[in-house]
DNA sequence: TTGAAAGCGCTAACAT
DNA sequence: ATGTTAGCGCTTTCAA
């Protein structure tokens, strides 16, 4: 800190106006004419001193702080929230705005993220961003009910919440399409064995594109188990290990999926030549590092924290409604990231 | 927003005594004697009140914002960031400081750096944390020397600012001494080709380790390449297919050690039956869920971000001193990971 | 041991 | 089209 920095007097003064207009310039306050020179010289003056405003000021006179807190679980264990992070920073640069972190712990509870939302409040946040790390109905802790609230990667039980989340039956659409584009007909599908939107929702799209192109279900290919690579090792190897095996794999995600590589491996079925196999979530750790390269889809965790950002802007300014924001969730798309674990069946 | 939340004068108002006699009592302000009965009765009235203090009006008044910028890399790629993210945080809410996060992109250079800390100077921050995603020296954005600032995972060039970086051979030391313990003598290791800290420093601990045990050192043992894992599979792959295999590998990373269970897997090779492997960084997405589970050594992400956020309330307050912390890096233990990959070597 | 009052830098109602 | 001024809620100097 070598000068004290400069204010906005000190810019009226070297433009030779007033506070008010530079307020006003440098506002582009609505209902305010000002003479273009003179805004100009205020512009002028302003850079020329490095003026920029005092944050704590304007929060004390606007009773807005600028800041928007983005409540997140797990921060510490999976990129996911990272990429949630970026998107929601990035979007919230644009407006001017700063986002506050706080981490919350999915498993302590309703008691701990009412602190959490606490802590937020105490430091006047002028909205907040919840997000889960998967998609899922959440119940709010009630002090949320005062602040401008967006959901990312969740709904709330009660509707009434805007939320954003990924298209889970478009993106295994996106997946089984791929394996049936490659010439495969006997797909086999491991499932996720929890009640949750991403559990149903990849289930249908797998249905329909068998529909669509006419290949008959067959339910003896689906089985389902937590969604972790030990499971995921368990039912591949033995659903690989039948005579009708299938000649190829739709994984619920890339943890099973990377179970579905060992049980291939084991059963000395090569990949992609002898079986073919699509992960989900697309987690760089494990999909780039597998041999080959998996082909998986990907969660729009950067578009769901911009989205978020950008709709509580417009929520803010008003803008936007709230109430059909709140009917439906935003629902973003989910790629498919091709890598090398996917080729033709074999001609048998 | 119901009811216009309390200020300072009502719980004056309801505690009978000035504003001055509030603030002193809730900030505990030195040098001021208050009556115990009186100080009482205020902080009684500010519970009744829900009474917090606005933040913008205490920064604007103190010129401090209570807002501390942590400028970190790679936050959307691996789970590091999250870790020093948590650990930066909890330790701020000790402290009643507020972490404002901005993901600063290592490829674009010194520009975009700057751009990134003029963002914090911006929002007023009191000081900032800057995190790099590895171990090694960073030079500063010349905007950053007006603020107090910490490294984390790294020191810089001039050897002027305080900083906290993992212990590199303390790490090796450990996972080579697992080895050795668990009665391997050929002992591989496969390093990273970058010069930074972690190559060097990892070396000299399997070194040191090789000595201190008079394990003849073997060089033919030791090759390096970039430290992914197609690299340490063909690595690995190399030293493994040789009559005089190594009964053990250290790995670089845990990236590399997923090549080398590949290669291990390829030459038939069982984990740790006919082969010991130990990692280095505990991505728990690679660690945990590769079979069997690997054993590897932990960087201190968390506590590098506590000890900064610490050490940072203790320059800020004058309780530390600035030169002996910028002279020696504070060095934090690297603990040992057990999981399921080291056993003793076959009898021969 | 307590209180009165100035003022941090800005915005906005009001005046000109 | 531009200027004067009150006041946001708090801390802190000074006085009682």
């Amino acid at each position: 800190m070598a000068v004290k920095s400069a204010g906005i007097r000190d810019v009226a003064e070297l433009a030779g106006v007033s506070v008010t207009t530079v307020s006003h310039v440098l506002n582009n306050t609505p209902h305010t004419r000002v003479a273009e020179e003179t805004k100009a010289r205020v512009r002028e003056a302003a850079k020329t001193l490095g003026y920029g405003p005092n944050r704590a000021a304007q929060a004390l006179r606007t009773n807005r702080s600028g800041l928007v807190g983005l409540l997140s679980e797990e921060i510490a264990t999976t990129p996911h929230a990272g990429r949630i992070i970026l998107g929601a920073q990035n979007a919230a640069r644009e407006h001017d705005l700063t986002l506050v972190i706080i981490n919350t712990d999915r498993a302590s509870g309703a008691h701990a993220h009412k602190d959490d939302v606490q802590a937020l409040i105490d430091r006047q946040v002028d909205a907040v961003l919840y997000a889960t790390m998967y998609h899922r109905q959440v119940s709010l802790p009630p002090n949320l009910q005062d602040l401008p609230t967006v959901l990312i990667d969740s709904t709330d039980k009660a509707g009434t919440i805007p939320a954003v989340v990924p298209d889970e039956v478009g993106g295994a659409i996106s997946a089984v399409t791929h394996l049936v584009d490659a010439g495969h007909t006997r797909i086999g599908f491991l499932n996720n064995d929890d009640d949750v939107p991403a559990t149903h929702g990849r289930f249908e799209g797998y249905r329909r594109v068998l529909e669509e192109h006419e290949i008959p279900y067959d339910a003896s290919l689906v089985s389902s188990a937590p969604s972790e690579t030990l499971p995921g090792y368990e039912l591949a190897r033995e659903m690989l290990s039948r005579t009708d095996r299938p000649t190829a794999l739709f994984c619920y995600n890339d943890r099973m999926a990377m179970g579905a590589y060992r049980a291939a491996t084991e059963l000395g079925l090569g990949i992609p030549k002898d079986l073919s196999i699509v992960g989900f979530d697309n987690q760089e750790l494990i999909a780039a590092n597998l041999f080959p390269g998996l082909t998986t889809v990907a969660l729009p965790h950067y578009e769901m924290g911009a989205w978020a950002v950008d709709t509580l802007v417009r929520l803010l300014r008003g803008e936007a409604d709230h109430k059909p924001l709140a009917e439906e969730p935003k629902i973003l798309d989910c790629p498919l990231v091709v890598r090398d674990s996917v080729a033709a069946p074999h001609a048998n």
